[in-house]
DNA sequence: TCACTAATGTACGAACCAGTACGTTAGCTA
DNA sequence: TAGCTAACGTACTGGTTCGTACATTAGTGA
């Protein structure tokens, strides 16, 4: 999420569109994560720039704007993340496990990616249903998921019917949780999901649960 | 969630401090539900009742009070749901199973108060840490998920070492995703989560993954 | 029934905040 | 090197929004 490389010098001031940009995206990432749509302040976002308020206007045209940059930028991360798994050389149970281990590390590594689709979501999704580049692309690991299915169900390997989207909830909703709700359930029931005393207790108990599922014995239906 | 009775016959002004109190807290819900914490309008939450805003600010303090009023309430009913819980006639299995469906439709039924649990972990459970309520209560359901797992460990059914927090966690997880991320996750993968022709099929996939995890064979450990 | 207080209403202020009008400069190109 | 334009800065505005000072009335207890 850090893209702009800091020239360390300071005192003379380079034109440069592309990290102008660059450090505007940047800082609005933190800052819509941090407090919200509403609760951020573009003069915050400024502030926390080498350029002026003015700049944002000039290079994204508003707030609104500003956050749809910001989520597609963010979307585009966990997308080129998503494209080197690389699994396909392991028996299905093994991708399944390595699969949903890579999504668990991910959500754990980018909590502010997880607190801007809290977010979005929200807003209904408002943003992404007017963005453009954000349409129904789907995810990589989908594909992934797809193929890894298919030869698990194929061999027999596979009880369940699953289809690739839910497979993916199912893993998802675990490892976002974890992340997006944090803090009320810490507070709560006392517990740090995000401690990391327990992370390879939880990654494991991932896992185990998607294959358990999986490949359990399913009554006829 | 409607706790104020509509005394129907307008005009002539009563007094009743109960009464305002609680619409207060009906509309509030609605709108920092709709809006988020920042985005939620006090005078907005004022107009859609029938006193001012003065009242707010006389009976709660603020905004940041009412908003923990809110959530007192909201989690309130959840716990006053899951006190009805009455599945210890039921054989281990069976019983999570159910336990499972019941948070699976509370939450459905209950979109508002997941999206109040989103928007408190945005602000990092400011305002359950700052409530004598909300401590750590735990839930209701916490005591009967920990009853049915020892029951079934005892007796050899279930097979996964779990703890009841994290039971609680796991089913959470999918129920709350389900709810929570609805749009962008429909948004992105084109699939609505809460499709009433899917209801059913999400609801026993839950109480698949539930049992499988806890009913598989472990490899030693 | 009289006074006292809880409950309620009105009108306003002060700060905040998204967005813009207008002016300036760096760097490229002809 | 003159001029042109993309890139940038300053200062401001208009509307919004939380909160409150002040006035009023309903109901209750002495």
């Amino acid at each position: 999420m850090t893209s702009v490389e800091e020239p360390a010098r300071s005192g003379e001031r380079i034109r440069d569109a592309a990290r102008t940009r660059a450090e505007i995206l940047d800082v609005a990432t933190q800052e819509f994560a941090r407090a919200g749509y509403d609760g951020a302040r573009v003069d915050e976002i400024a502030a926390r720039t080498r350029t002026t308020k003015r700049m944002i206007y000039y290079y994204f045209g508003g707030k609104e704007q500003l956050f749809t940059a910001v989520l597609e930028r963010a979307y585009g991360v966990i997308r080129e993340a998503e494209q080197e798994l690389d699994v396909d050389h392991l028996d299905p149970v093994a991708a399944i496990r390595r699969l949903a281990e890579l999504t668990f590390d991910h959500h754990e590594q980018h909590p502010d990616f997880i607190r801007l689709v809290s977010i979005e979501n929200i807003h209904e999704a408002h943003h992404i249903a007017g963005s453009e580049k954000l349409g129904k692309i789907g995810s990589p690991a989908l594909d992934v998921i797809r193929r890894i299915l298919a030869t698990g169900q194929e061999s027999g390997l596979f009880t369940a019917d699953v289809d690739a989207v839910d497979l993916h909830a199912m893993i998802s909703s675990f490892c976002f949780f974890r992340v997006s709700n944090r803090h009320t359930f810490g507070a709560l029931f006392g517990r740090d999901l995000l401690d990391g005393a327990q992370r390879a207790h939880y990654r494991a108990m991932l896992g185990d649960m998607v294959i358990a599922y999986l490949t359990a014995e399913r009554s006829a239906d």
